[in-house]
DNA sequence: ATTCATAATTATTGATGCAAAATTAAGTTT
DNA sequence: AAACTTAATTTTGCATCAATAATTATGAAT
């Protein structure tokens, strides 16, 4: 039995995914011209669902399309990367503030536990990473607006363009532990005003550090 | 020479635009099946650039994708407005705050004319409509984020599909200028805290408006 | 030698074709 | 007559093909 048997996803989703990883990581460098050829012939698929993908990614603001000229990879610039931080700082820190209000046992249990998980993951950076996605996204989804998650995912994915500069500057990542210790808090004590203020706090530490 | 000699948008573009259009004035109806062959045929092109469309509608929320199972025009339903229309008031509510601290004099007579405008236009719900948007984008252009732009723009598409209870309840138009011009003051005197909550007050009531 | 024009190559865009999957219709069996 | 199975049709998803536009290369003329 192959182990591609049986996909849920088009192929179209998948390949949307894996430029994504190869945009994050530099294997598709800022401002690169995408040769759709080559990059089908070494998928091994056509161009069709490639396009399809590259479509999805310029809607995203990953990939900018050229009439005529083909796709070519978003050069993200410090001043995109300032507002992008801020619609995050905006977006983000008026989630926790309704969380703040809104929030039941449960939800106030999980956020300590991940908040535990993170402090675990200090001393390992690519676990941090994946663990205080975790922590904002569980925020967000406790605040309850689908439209608001779409949104906040878009984001994050052209911050990651320039994952380099996006975090950790020496030392950040124990302020960072501090920061989302006070979001913790203030929303398990159901402060609203301090959710959002501390929400907002650690985002522009986030974004001085990255500067 | 054709009407169509020269064009400079490629062809998924406009099919977008036109089925975007379709839906918002219910040509095609929530939750609709969109039958791929029928349009193509109907506008006289091949599903290669509609399928192309309908995925950049996706991106937008507009349609929904289901796997094997073609696009469908996307439900919204009254939580979805509501969801959308606090991102919209979060959003711009925060632009006209950033927008009264950055404002120069050209910036608040563009404002003080368009709102003149609207004023002009309140007899003539199209028009209203029409200068109404020009406001609101016009105030995000000041505050000069082009990824706020970007996210308020796809928004207000979702928002649109529900167009006949997105507004205008009766005298909600001699009350939306009214809250207009609680914005104008606010921006041309300074006052970003009066500006943003000026701005959420439209909103909140607009959203009252709607329910 | 440099610049402009024209030809050749390359790449994007849109159309068509084909196979797999899903839905619908038909038929058989209990 | 109802339900299950199987066949036919429809439709999606991906591949391939063709045409138009853009870029590069070549050559001619000043």
């Amino acid at each position: 039995m192959s182990s591609l048997a049986l996909k849920q996803r088009a192929l179209y989703l998948d390949v949307a995914e894996l430029m994504r990883q190869r945009i994050y990581n530099r294997g598709l460098a800022p401002g690169e011209w995408i040769d759709e050829l080559r990059i089908a012939e070494e998928l091994g698929i056509s161009r069709t669902p490639l396009r399809e993908a590259l479509k999805v990614l310029a809607s995203e603001g990953l990939v900018t399309m050229k009439v005529r000229r083909g796709a070519y990879v978003t050069e993200v610039s410090s001043q995109d990367l300032r507002q992008v931080y801020e619609l995050l700082s905006l977006l983000e820190s008026d989630a926790a503030a309704v969380v703040a209000c809104s929030v039941d046992a449960v939800g106030k249990t999980q956020l300590k536990a991940l908040h535990q998980t993170l402090i675990k993951a200090a001393n390992n950076t690519d676990k941090f990473f994946e663990v205080n996605e975790q922590f904002h996204m569980r925020v967000l989804e406790l605040a309850n607006n689908r439209w608001r998650i779409q949104v906040v995912n878009d984001l994050r994915k052209v911050m990651k363009v320039n994952r380099q500069t996006s975090l950790l500057k020496s030392g950040r990542i124990q302020a960072s532990l501090q920061e989302h210790q006070a979001v913790v808090d203030a929303i398990c004590s159901n402060d609203a005003a301090a959710a959002g203020a501390a929400m907002r706090a650690h985002f522009d530490n986030g974004l001085a550090a990255a500067q």
